[in-house]
DNA sequence: GGCCCCGCTTACTTCAACGTAACTATGCTC
DNA sequence: GAGCATAGTTACGTTGAAGTAAGCGGGGCC
């Protein structure tokens, strides 16, 4: 069980890296441009981008067209692999909009429970980034 | 789209860190103690295993028992919320169950890519670590 | 008194992810 | 020839997760 090979270890959990899973939603209605995804990530550098649609391309998720243009034009599309991933993304963002409340209230009562024991410190108050 | 605060940042996406889908799959059928928790995890780090559970414990997935015996008996369970992640989970196993062939085979024709594109690299070869 | 058990904690190191800022290449237009 | 547009690349630094190694606490047992 949960060896280094195991597919748990690349499974959704983790689509290659923070970004990947996102990048797969932004390309789930066609495909885009490379300025097209850093629109509704966040202006994500492009640094980060490009990493992560390697890391995706490398997992035959998504295949990278260059027309050859000028100015360039290169269009990112989902492959059939890349698409057998969007029903447990769905199941995640389901998650997410069903307990994402839920979520939120538990760390707050366990900031609360922090406080409440005395052990007060306003870092306590930041989240942690683990999320 | 993808604020911050976004539900998909905190989503299953990446439970808690690494170690967070594993744990809770492992406190699937019951409560268990610290000291099974890290078999089945290849003996994970207790520090390791530690701050994933207390991950955990804040987001409200888990609950702590320490029945206060000696030797120590602490058991780890799933709450309700926790076990809400379950299906979650469950669709990225499938996913991996059904496609982690293709992920590694895609991942073999991409080296070969390269390979044969001239520019060999030995360490291009390994993977990544970005899975 | 010394060792075992279990569930940690602490100190330190390593490494990948992430981010910022600046720069590049190419052809087009003004 | 200056500037614009797109799709990057390069150099550099920060952050945080993960791992290593060792120690702690306190009752039970010999």
């Amino acid at each position: 069980m949960f060896n280094p090979a195991c597919p748990s270890t690349v499974s959704p959990f983790r689509i290659a890296d923070k970004w990947g899973g996102l990048v797969v939603l932004c390309l789930e209605d066609g495909p885009r441009r490379f300025s097209e995804l850093r629109v509704p990530l966040r202006r994500v550098a492009p640094k980060v981008l490009t990493e992560t649609l390697r890391a995706l391309e490398r997992d035959g998720f998504v295949t990278r067209t260059d027309y050859g243009e000028n100015p360039p034009r290169v269009e990112y599309e989902l492959t059939e692999l890349g698409r057998t991933l969007l029903p447990a993304i769905a199941a995640c963002r389901e998650w997410g909009a069903e307990n994402f409340d839920a979520l939120l209230a538990a760390r707050d009562r366990y900031e609360a429970g922090r406080y409440e024991a005395g052990r007060y410190d306003s870092d306590a108050y930041l989240p942690t980034g683990t999320g």
